[in-house]
DNA sequence: CTAGGTTTCGAAAACGTTTTCGAAAATCGC
DNA sequence: GCGATTTTCGAAAACGTTTTCGAAACCTAG
């Protein structure tokens, strides 16, 4: 093993600019002594540092993307496979993808700040945003190129679920099969969620037809006790309802025990539509009607999206908001 | 914002080493001037460069977790669970965890060899090893420090689940509450989760004075369906057990309602004990008897075996493999 | 054979930081 | 007040890389 650039190059008895200019592809280099370079660069297994290159070209060919332990949703892999798409596309440009966990006990921007002044990124994929970020501000002063996904603003680039489009499609569907009385669940913040999610589900009900009754919209808190208190909600109502829409992929594993306590069946006393398909929802029975998209493909939007700011990928003009279309997967529920 | 510490130096009208040494806490400087720089870095927002440190003391002060998509037993909250405690003790010795996740088109050993050969990490953490991981020969030939999680030998450092305890308590318990007739699931390969396992629950028949029954020993794969098959299984055995030790936490999710398809009741008709506690097998009915632990804790253990390694933390000799306890949960199923 | 043009390579600077070592300033003993 | 000692600071080198620019070597045409 070789430890820099010099020494492959006095053991190629070359300088270390022609080395370079072989490795990196420049032009002015003898097509003979760019394959005896690689060659012996290969052999030897020679990479450049990359501290060394940062150093040198002010770029870390490397992007960062920002967790936060609160946001584990549930037990399946979410992010492990927006990773993969991302990490897959990025590496197709010779960059490359580094997680940044930030622990619970250190506030999200601090931590956002010391990576981004280290200069330990040149990019910056975010996550998990809360309604007002200090993080976005930080970025867009800081002049660091970022992407985020999940809560949209008209200012800066995202990727978000289409949930409108969920929503609606899923009172048409219900109306369809005859659903007159329709409830939907969503979250009690004033994330974009909830905004998007109330939005079709009213040009849902409008289009078919059907009237707005502000008792069917109903705010749950998105873990499986809130699809459990959401069954005595439910069943509460004077005109009771004959289908729901949930809004997040807990609730579906909490309403349908409950529904059955109260001997019920769901999708047959009530009409359920979940979001989104995962892991811990697919083995429900009867199996959940819901909504799904394929998370690697999120992933590879997000490093585009990143490649499209940074230059390395010269065309389309991206829209800033990209709205992710989700497909429904029928099944026996609703 | 200030780009180097040349122009924070020169906004301070002292020299780039009178700064540089005493935003390190070097003891050749003034107190007076040391808080001086101390102000004026916090005011301006002064970090110092990751590249220019890394290349000058050789150090990047930064941890890698190396991640892969591929087999993604283990989902979202394990791993940010573990994240989280990495980074909780790597934060207390000013250093920083990266996650790095390797896509599944390109082979592990490569994207290892790249990252370190690049030299962006000091010492590295492993996961989801296979039995013959090349990527350990690399480490040790490469001279990184490095810890594995799970895939324990004796060669490297390394944190495991103490499977084998896991499996033998499972046993006694059964064996008191007068089951005779134990099986258990494990996975089909030849992972270190298998043997040891198999050795808790053969040691614990043994003490319990119970016979060894190769007809008990099921190989399953971890999934849920892996839990579904093994219902067919364990009813079509002549002398049919009366309870079931699971090795892994998807397979309880198929084997529930693979039994009352069968019109079983799940530890009523067949006492069941799952590993692991997790957000998927908490809300089963009846609850899960399993096994729980802290993987924050965990995280904090792979840590300091880093820390101890690279000379950040001068105590204890550190075991090679440390053995990871963990406490039942006693459920309804068994 | 020579002038001009093309191809191929090397010397040197720059990126931002930390540390070594020496110099200057301050303090002390007498 | 002066030499010796301690305290405080600055100049410069080094880490590994890429790129600019100039020099050398080669080739072509006349």
């Amino acid at each position: 093993m070789i430890k820099g650039i010099r020494e492959l190059a006095k053991h190629l008895d070359l300088s270390i600019s022609t080395v370079s200019k072989a490795l990196n592809g420049r032009f002015d280099i003898n097509a003979e002594t760019r394959a005896r370079v690689l060659k012996a660069a290969a052999d030897l297994g020679y990479v450049a540092n990359q501290s060394g290159r940062a150093l040198r070209d002010g770029a870390t060919h490397t992007v960062g993307f920002m967790i936060t332990q609160g946001l584990a949703i549930n037990g399946d892999s979410f992010f492990l496979e927006v990773f993969e798409g991302v990490q897959q596309v990025l590496r197709q440009h010779r960059l490359d993808l580094v997680v940044l966990p930030c622990s619970s006990d250190e506030p999200e921007a601090e931590y956002l700040a010391r990576i981004v002044t280290r200069g330990m990124v040149d990019a910056m994929i975010l996550s998990g945003l809360k309604p007002r970020d200090s993080r976005i501000a930080h970025l867009q002063t800081a002049g660091i190129p970022f992407v985020t996904l999940g809560q949209s603003g008209l200012e800066h680039a995202s990727v978000e679920f289409d949930f409108e489009s969920v929503a609606n499609t899923s009172v048409h569907h219900l109306a369809r099969a005859g659903h007159r009385r329709i409830a939907v669940s969503l979250p009690a913040d004033n994330l974009n969620l909830g905004r998007l999610f109330l939005a079709g589900y009213e040009r849902g009900l409008t289009e078919a037809g059907l009237s707005i009754d502000p008792d069917l919209v109903m705010r749950t808190p998105p873990t499986v006790e809130g699809g459990s208190g959401l069954c005595g909600h439910l069943l509460s109502l004077p005109d009771r309802p004959t289908a729901v829409i949930l809004s997040n992929e807990m609730s579906a594993l909490g309403l349908y025990p409950a529904l059955r306590a109260q001997g019920l069946e769901p999708g047959k006393d009530l009409a359920i539509i979940g979001f989104r398909d995962s892991a811990a929802t697919r083995h429900l029975r009867p199996s959940l009607t819901c909504f799904s998209t394929s998370l690697t493909d999120v992933g590879r939007e997000l490093a585009r999206i990143i490649l499209a700011q940074t230059g390395h990928l010269e065309d389309e003009a991206q829209e800033l908001c990209r709205l992710w279309p989700m497909t429904m997967l029928r099944g026996e529920s609703g």
